[in-house]
DNA sequence: CTTAGTCAAGGGGTA
DNA sequence: TACCCCTTGACTAAG
């Protein structure tokens, strides 16, 4: 078990999201601006590693513009170097990654248009994973989207739709249940048409829920993960805002539910995210916790000797 | 300098 | 049809 945060670290001082307007768009730009963010996803991945923060989110917002046909800047090349080395320290760190794109991203929409901007930016997310030479266990997930007034039909058109995109993009795609429309057992028929694993979101689950309890859906969607080409499974985990809106997610996190969760899930081991708003303040008290629980300690002991600590 | 409006991209629910 | 929610700042022009 690993476990990590999105995005976004509020303690290093820098920001690895940077973007601007369209308005504002030049080359100069989307250099000065990737170069910004390459620099700090360094600096995040570090400061994680000394934490014990072994899973981590890469942000979609890396490139400004990268999918959008005003940026016809070649940053793969221009960045090559960067993204190797993010990728070695990676590696050598044996630090989980995914991405999420955004709610825009819909390969089951009913516009064709759309469908097509969201295969440009799979194409760029995958991309993102290939300059840095990562393995297909590195997830992008994605929702399967809207429901168009007839669910089972666009559940139909999420699975054609797959088998339309790149290999590239198919052997890192993983579905997620979401908190409103495809709960965990529309994504596990989703899974089972498709061969995507599926990832399960704690937090969706409870407030889109169907009649199995967390560990049964969590048993059935690790099911869905070949170990070897997918890795262990990926979970994301939040508890409700106290006083905010049911779908809201919580400001910090509750180490008692935290604790029963871990008790609840024990032995089934998987990597967790943790969306959670103070992102790696709470990451850091997770892995204090987790620091008793073996499927943990075992990940972290399992590496000491190992390349990760031979630093002299 | 401070502030308020705005920003590439969607779907769904409610009034 | 119009507006709000999800969520999230941070960019940008205006004051």
């Amino acid at each position: 078990m690993r476990i990590g945060y999105p995005c976004i670290n509020m303690t290093v001082g820098c920001k690895g999201d940077r973007t601007f307007r369209l308005k504002s768009y030049s080359e100069w730009r989307v250099r000065e601006t990737v170069k910004n963010n390459l620099d700090c996803l360094l600096r995040v991945l570090r400061f994680n590693e000394e934490h014990n923060i072994l899973f981590f989110r890469i942000t979609s917002d890396l490139v400004p513009f990268a999918s959008h046909p005003v940026n016809t800047f070649n940053w793969q090349d221009y960045f090559r170097s960067e993204f190797d080395d993010i990728g070695d320290f990676i590696r050598k760190s044996r630090i989980r990654i995914s991405m999420h794109p955004d709610q825009f991203t819909l390969i089951n929409s009913v516009d064709k248009d759309i469908f097509e901007r969201s295969c440009k930016e799979l194409a760029y997310h995958a991309q993102i994973l290939d300059l840095m030479n990562l393995d297909t266990c590195t997830k992008i997930q994605i929702h399967v989207g809207g429901v168009y007034k007839n669910k089972e039909k666009s559940m139909n058109r999420f699975v054609k739709r797959y088998f339309r995109l790149d290999s590239s993009i198919q052997c890192r795609l993983a579905v997620e249940n979401d908190d409103r429309l495809y709960n965990v057992a529309d994504c596990l028929k989703i899974s089972g048409e498709t061969g995507m694993p599926m990832l399960f979101d704690v937090f969706h689950h409870s407030v889109n829920r169907t009649d199995t309890t967390v560990n049964g859906a969590l048993r059935l969607s690790s099911k869905t993960w070949n170990l070897k080409t997918d890795g262990i499974p990926m979970v994301d985990y939040s508890s409700q805002r106290i006083g905010g809106s049911p779908r809201q997610h919580a400001e910090s996190i509750e180490l008692r539910q935290f604790k029963n969760f871990l008790k609840e899930t024990f032995p089934v081991d998987f990597d967790l995210m943790l969306e959670i708003k103070d992102k790696e303040k709470s990451a850091i008290k997770a892995v204090e916790v987790a620091s008793r629980d073996s499927r943990f300690l075992k990940t972290i002991e399992n590496w000491s000797g190992s390349e990760r600590n031979d630093k002299s």
